[in-house]
RNA sequence: GCCCCUGUGGCGGAACUGGCAUACGCGUAGCGUUCAGAACGCUAUCCCGUAAGGGUUAGAGGUUCAAAUCCUCUCAGGGGCACCA
């Protein structure tokens, strides 16, 4: 026999959207009145809508993130806990290319679709504010993010050679490109060179790096971000070319080993290759490289393993600023021409790749670093700093210097910045974060809401300067609709499907009137979600359609005061997502009001969520081994499964999902619902309070921490007790600490609480309600601490630092007494007889140790 | 190659700030209930040993009265970055 769960579940579902009871009052929260006093805004990522339907991975992402919100709204929070889709992009047009439905069509199936199972799931989302990122209501707002973009000199275009999917057909973004492989579809990522918009995400590069330090996040995302944003900090260096006016700048953290620069190397991209040509000796071999290097892919030349290739442009020197010699120039594309200046000074004596080609190469190696390592000698936990002779031929840390001239003897970190004064380089900071590709020449995307006019371009007219002919769509006639088109498939050709509709592309220029040209490229998914949590408050405000945000709610409601999500986007979304977050604070179009957090971060706490995995290996389509929450439901109810979830493992390290163990779960819910059907049993409860206590306060802090899988295993150590003493009081409170975990069964026996002979009256069948009020807008149970300081405690006796014993002793025990009475416990006798006792620690309320020999 | 995380029974995992290792659950075994099974209940369940006792947190070493926890090295697994000068 098992309790009714899909009857109640169903029940609860209904009732509680009927009643609106996770719906904040928005209006209210304005005036500092109501339900709003205590706004908290729980979010978590939204789900893109592109595969069969809701992954079991998603329902324990949105459970976790669920249950906390579920706590904090009966700790007396307003809480506000939105869902939404992100259904444009990539990954739902090639969900829909492969099923062979049309997107826009296919939108509306899969939202359906993903609601149903989402409403499914027992969690308490605030659904009135839905939103979806393809619903042009969303998309013109999307848009005018974009324009606002452009206007304020952040949106760019520039042609540059970018990364091309050959199998998606677009460019992506390099946050998009993980090992050379396209994110979305692995196939291998070349280069193509286009015109493409990109946002100047670098210009925050400092801000974004720097305000980590103060916001609260899982700490492995803030490294990935750190590293991505990769900042470094070195000096620019010119080096002469001999008989020639050209110099060549070159970008280096290592100035200190200019002494042992022995030859240069430029990017084959570099504009002084061409420049000096006439020059080049060897000039048809060199071109020969460049042709090759430039049609390999960004992944073939990145490779590590990869053997250094290169070209020597004969008849050119350059001159090593520090000792003036005349070293020869090469072109090799292990130097990158999209970092630094894209010409290096090669040391290879400490500098491991130019180590590698000097050696190919046949070129002189000069040391001018003598190394200085910290030695840690066994046994001992301090280090010690001292010379150590290193065989190895390349050494790429810090150290003394040699072979410098006067520098010699200086410690490498001082002479850095000594040497650069004297070659007069200049301090610099590079940071390997570039600009922010925005372009998809796709179909499935909000329109990028541009227009360019050929007639004022020529006349140099547009709305900025740098860009002649190119205008913003005018506000009025936003949002720019993605036309329905039926052949939607990528073309390949570096034009979007929509370039073939020429009713869409063909629109008068808003300053001369004359035919001019839509942009036809659309813009990147990450673009929609990099805001949508600054709408979902406002969906149903008044002033909608007037604005992205009201701003009175935005200041009530913002910063975002717990964001959970997947670590997957480490460097992907939440880093798109603070840039602009704060590039709409400087330009004044965003206010979160006042906050601890720097100005204008939007997630001042952040949690990642761990990785649900299927007996040892990663849930895929192609393993086969994707678990449908469906099945689950049905067989056992959702509250079992969200339990189960969060069961298995910390909620931020992710577990492994198997069958069997669920029924541990079930037997538990089975229990609580039998339970409720005891008779009272008065005494006997008195010596349980403390227990009760303390559950209150493990639990409590457990949910607050996230590790709800131990906060699980008290309530079920917890229900043992209750079952021994049935009580309706205790009976109350241990349903208010199950609900978050299983809404639906706590309401349903909340509702049935009534008769003071049962715990639950067995004749009624649930409509007579016990509580007329949800539990889920109760209070939280609160412990007291006074009734958790016992007066007694477990005195652990310890011999050389080994458990021997224990006794229950007071609380005010002191020292001489402990020791007193260890050495009279029978047990401890015997251990001691023969030894003599040379020590004793004591750590109050806990413990003594013997120390004998 | 660099950076980060993890390593505890047959399994998922507990263990506050260094102080009783293995909570809770799964699985397994025995017993009970049952015509029988399922389900349920009770008991047991890290290893060696009849016991007293001893050993054990991937491995080795160290610090400490005391180490799963701190330090060093090694091994294994997972993740991120990847010719960033």
């Amino acid at each position: 026999m098992s309790y009714p769960f899909q009857k109640i579940e169903k029940k609860w579902q209904a009732c509680w959207e009927k009643n609106k009871i996770y719906e904040p009052d928005f209006k209210k929260a304005c005036l500092l009145i109501g339900r709003a006093e205590k706004p908290f805004y729980n979010l978590m990522m939204f789900p893109y809508p592109s595969a069969e339907g809701l992954h079991v991975g998603n329902m324990y992402a949105f459970v976790g993130s669920d249950i906390y919100g579920r706590f904090k709204r009966m700790q007396g929070y307003d809480v506000f806990e939105p869902i939404g889709l992100d259904g444009f992009g990539i990954h739902s047009e090639n969900y829909a290319l492969k099923i062979k439905a049309h997107p826009m069509e296919q939108a509306k199936v899969s939202e359906k679709r993903f609601y149903k199972q989402l409403q499914m799931i027992g969690n308490g989302f605030a659904w009135d504010e839905h939103l979806e990122t393809y619903d042009p209501e969303y998309y013109k707002w999307t848009q005018w993010i974009f324009i606002q973009m452009f206007r304020n000199g952040l949106a760019y275009r520039k042609k540059q050679a970018v990364n091309w999917c050959p199998s998606c057909k677009t460019v992506l973004a390099d946050e998009q490109v993980v090992g050379g492989e396209c994110e979305r579809c692995s196939s291998k990522v070349i280069k193509k060179e286009l015109e493409q918009w990109f946002f100047k995400i670098t210009e925050y590069a400092e801000q974004l790096l720097k305000n980590l330090e103060k916001i609260d996040w899982s700490e492995k995302i803030k490294i990935a971000q750190k590293e991505w944003i990769g900042k470094s900090e070195g000096a620019e260096i010119d080096f002469t070319v001999k008989d020639s006016e050209e110099k060549i700048k070159v970008f280096t953290t290592r100035p200190d080993t200019l002494f042992g620069a022995t030859y240069m190397v430029l990017s084959p991209e570099h504009k002084l290759v061409s420049s000096i040509k006439y020059q080049v000796l060897n000039w048809d071999e060199v071109q020969e490289y460049i042709k090759k290097a430039k049609a390999k892919s960004d992944f073939e030349r990145t490779e590590w393993d990869k053997e250094k290739t290169g070209v020597e442009l004969k008849g050119i020197k350059a001159i090593n600023p520090a000792n003036k010699k005349e070293i020869p120039v090469f072109a090799a594309d292990y130097v990158l021409s999209t970092y630094g200046t894209g010409a290096i000074m090669a040391v290879p004596a400490h500098d491991e790749r130019d180590f590698e080609f000097a050696k190919k190469f046949k070129l002189p190696i000069i040391k001018v670093i003598s190394p200085l390592v910290i030695s840690n000698p066994l046994g001992s936990s301090q280090g010690t700093i001292e010379r150590v002779a290193i065989e190895s031929e390349c050494w790429a840390g810090e150290g003394e210097l040699i072979n410098s001239d006067r520098f010699n003897g200086m410690p490498s970190e001082k002479a850095k910045w000594e040497i650069t004064k004297l070659v007069n380089g200049k301090k610099t900071i590079q940071y390997h974060l570039r600009g922010w590709l925005i372009s998809r020449q796709r179909y499935w995307g909000a329109p990028i809401p541009m227009i360019y006019c050929e007639t004022c371009a020529k006349s140099g007219k547009g709305d900025k300067p740098e860009m002649p002919g190119w205008y913003a769509t005018p506000g009025k006639d936003l949002p720019v609709v993605l036309p329905y088109v039926k052949d939607f498939r990528p073309k390949g050709t570096g034009e979007s499907p929509l370039a073939a509709d020429k009713k869409f592309y063909e629109v008068k220029c808003p300053e001369c009137g004359k035919t001019a040209r839509r942009e036809t490229d659309v813009s990147d998914t990450f673009l929609d979600s990099a805001w949508y949590y600054l709408r979902y408050p406002s969906v149903k405000s008044e002033t909608a359609d007037s604005e992205p945000w009201n701003p009175e709610i935005t200041k009530k409601w913002f910063p975002v005061n717990l964001y959970t999500g997947g670590a997957e986007h480490s460097v992907l979304h939440l880093l798109y997502v603070r840039f602009a977050a704060l590039a709409l604070h400087d330009l004044k179009l965003l206010d979160f009001g006042p906050s601890e957090a720097p100005k204008g971060e939007p997630f001042p706490k952040f949690r990642a969520h761990g990785l649900l995995i299927k007996e040892g290996a990663k849930m895929s389509k192609s393993k086969g081994n994707v678990v449908n929450p469906d099945e689950y439901i049905k067989k056992f109810g959702a509250d079992a499964l969200r339990m189960y979830l969060m069961f298995l493992a910390p909620f931020e390290q992710g577990g492994d999902f198997r069958d069997e163990a669920i029924m541990g779960i079930v037997r538990f819910l089975e229990r609580v619902w039998e339970l409720s059907d005891k008779k009272e049993v008065k005494d006997g409860w008195k010596t349980k309070e403390i227990i009760l206590q303390k559950t209150i306060k493990k639990i409590t802090e457990d949910i607050e921490n996230l590790k709800y899988n131990t906060a699980i295993s008290e309530l079920m150590k917890f229900i043992k007790i209750l079952e021994e003493y049935p009580d309706k009081n205790n009976f109350e409170i241990f349903l208010k600490l199950l609900a978050p975990f299983a809404p639906f069964i706590a309401e349903e026996l909340w509702s049935r609480l009534n008769s003071k002979s049962r715990i639950r009256d067995s004749k009624e069948s649930g409509e007579k309600l016990g509580h007329k009020k949800s539990i889920h807008l109760e209070k939280w149970p609160q412990y007291n601490p006074q009734l958790i300081k016992e007066d007694k405690f477990e005195l652990i006796i310890q011999i050389n630092g080994k458990f021997r014993d224990k006794v229950l002793v007071s609380r005010e025990l002191t020292e001489k007494e402990a020791g007193e009475l260890a050495v009279s416990q029978e047990k401890i006798k015997n251990w001691l007889k023969g030894k003599k006792i040379a020590k004793t620690i004591f750590v109050a309320g806990k413990l003594i140790n013997l120390v004998v020999n």
